[in-house]
DNA sequence: TTCTCTACTGTGAACGCTCACAGAAGCGTG
DNA sequence: CACGCTTCTGTGAGCGTTCACAGTAGAGAA
């Protein structure tokens, strides 16, 4: 009955058995296990061939302790992001991290700041330095997590423009104004005129920029720009039937429609059939997001993709670059229109 | 020009800070913060005020050096996850094990093993001891890394039946068989006698089950197999688009289909009406998974509800269970039907 | 030769925590 | 009064690594 090896695990070789069984001393092995500089070759072979030998594996947890990194960055919801979370892109986003950090060897920590009790808790445990970094995705109210880290110090990159934290974040986001843009050109070239516009709501960057595109296009088309045509929304399908009944009502020879989100535009090609518009006949029907709302939609939307996986690779680029003392960056990436039934 | 403190984070209070603060010794700290056994309630009381006044937080890597545990499991997702990635159920299988783990203040590790370089480079992590446990979402054929990780004694628990591992490896999975079992009566109960099914993968324990119930039931009623009503799906979208055309061309008289999935259920759809049969008037479609899909889809999917939900934390518990010593475990859990507009 | 410079190597000393152990204090019991 | 038992506390050691520093050897220059 004395403490016979139950589970199988038996005692991790270290750096010293390394070190043994190469003849040489822990500093050498060491320094090979770090980049192997100041080694000769005749060491750097015989360090690998015992490392090769005895299995050994680095213990992460003493080399953080002297170190100070963790080798690992938090990759944060926070808010009960219900809606992100069934959006696929979200997916993309997270694979997305997760591979291009796991290619410098960095562990990613899936966090989930919902109630304020969990916030206190991630924020505490970032802030104690048990990841190196953070990738962010916020949402559209002013975040007292992010503006919390960033005034903590910690390496902070945030998906999408966050609002109301100065120039002092990083951010990786979409052209949401050349995207708008895009699309607007695009009903136009289908020879409409009459475009009106759900918009996002106008407290978010997001919702700010695709207007401007929208208004942008129009003045560089010539086109009057006519308020009875612009509505505000909120990204919910709801909020998407309601703006199409006032345009409809506003401006009955509305023939075509930008909308900033693919839900929106559910609710928007809901609202305009019951009214008796065909759809794309009568009226051209644009999104945002190339979400699956906007192939669950009939007729298919055309809408705005935005670049996820290139998003995630940059958010991770410029996060890595701010871990090693670089200033925040903002970068924005474009968007691609694709075409679908609806206009 | 002196080492000027740069980015703002400085030195982190330790449990000597604490001891000192609280005027007692490290011990006294330690204990408190580990259960607080053996400890007078005074001293409890000075180390907890602090602990708030320092704004102390216990270094992990320290602690992990000593004890062996790392208070982290991983989340394993092997084989090019793309299917599986574009789940929303996955999802919420993904936040359900994250808040099941905080709960126990215990950190998720995402790991994706794709490639087999990454393959490779996750085992040695996992079986360095880097994480504590393992929650694997395998699925295909025998899967070399749980064997690997079953083989070195790491606590492991897939999601889902996992395939050539006996019975040594603990798994939580919904009970596919009496789930199909329940959608082919519901069909059945509806009138309908020429039942069509579009399986999941037939390498795959979940897809072979499903199929079993379906053949149960349909000899139980007495309806003799038709093989032209069975075809093989791959859980897509469009998977499902092209099982429903071959059932089409194969069983034109077909009054309903059980799909294996809710995506392949949306294909389905898009297949009958195109071929202008009206669901559910023409041909009764059922579903499985209950996922938005179901619900995206007009009509919504009448569909079989897997809990999700129940799975994630079941899992997190008989992981903590094997964790702390306990023998590998199997639960099944029980599924619901959710009747919705397609059957 | 002697000195300097470069390339390399070994050796304590941490890092912050837990754990085992020894001891102290209080209290009832033989 | 010694003894044991329980409850509580402090102390040293050590987990496996990196880092600063000291030291060695060899090459080239003076």
């Amino acid at each position: 009955m004395s403490m016979s090896n139950t589970g199988g695990r038996r005692r991790a070789p270290t750096i010293h058995d390394v070190a043994r069984e190469a003849g040489v001393s822990r500093g050498t092995v060491s320094r090979v296990l770090n980049g192997g500089h100041y080694v000769s070759p005749a060491a750097q072979e015989a360090v690998n061939a015992a490392i090769r030998r005895t299995g050994y594996v680095v213990n992460r947890h003493a080399r953080s302790l002297i170190t100070g990194r963790s080798d690992s960055v938090g990759f944060l919801l926070t808010e009960p992001q219900e809606r992100f979370f069934e959006d696929p892109n979200f997916n993309v986003l997270l694979r997305g991290c997760t591979q291009a950090l796991a290619a410098h060897d960095i562990a990613l920590l899936l966090m989930l700041a919902g109630t304020p009790d969990e916030r206190r808790r991630i924020t505490r445990y970032i802030t104690a330095g048990h990841v190196d970094g953070v990738l962010l995705v916020s949402s559209h109210s002013g975040d007292p997590v992010a503006e919390e880290l960033r005034a903590a110090g910690v390496p902070l990159v945030a998906c999408g423009k966050p609002i109301g934290l100065g120039s002092k974040v990083s951010y990786v986001a979409a052209d949401d104004r050349d995207g708008a843009r895009d699309m607007v050109r695009h009903l136009l070239s289908l020879g409409r005129r009459r475009i009106g516009v759900v918009t996002g709501p106008l407290d978010t960057p997001g919702g700010v920029e695709r207007l401007a595109g929208y208004r942008e296009v129009l003045a560089e088309a010539g086109i009057a720009l006519d308020e009875k045509l612009i509505v505000e929304g909120d990204y919910s399908r709801a909020g998407g039937e309601a703006g199409a009944e006032r345009l409809l009502a506003r401006a009955p020879d509305m023939d075509a429609v930008f909308v900033a989100s693919d839900l929106m535009a559910q609710g928007v090609l809901t609202a305009l059939q019951r009214a008796g518009r065909r759809v794309p006949q009568d009226v051209a029907v644009g999104g945002f997001d190339d979400s699956p709302a906007a192939v669950a939609a009939s007729p298919e939307l055309t809408t705005i993709r935005q670049p996820w996986d290139r998003i995630s690779t940059e958010m991770v680029r410029v996060l890595l670059a701010q871990m090693s003392g670089e200033d925040p960056a903002a970068v924005i990436l474009p968007t691609e229109l694709v075409k679908r039934g609806s206009a």
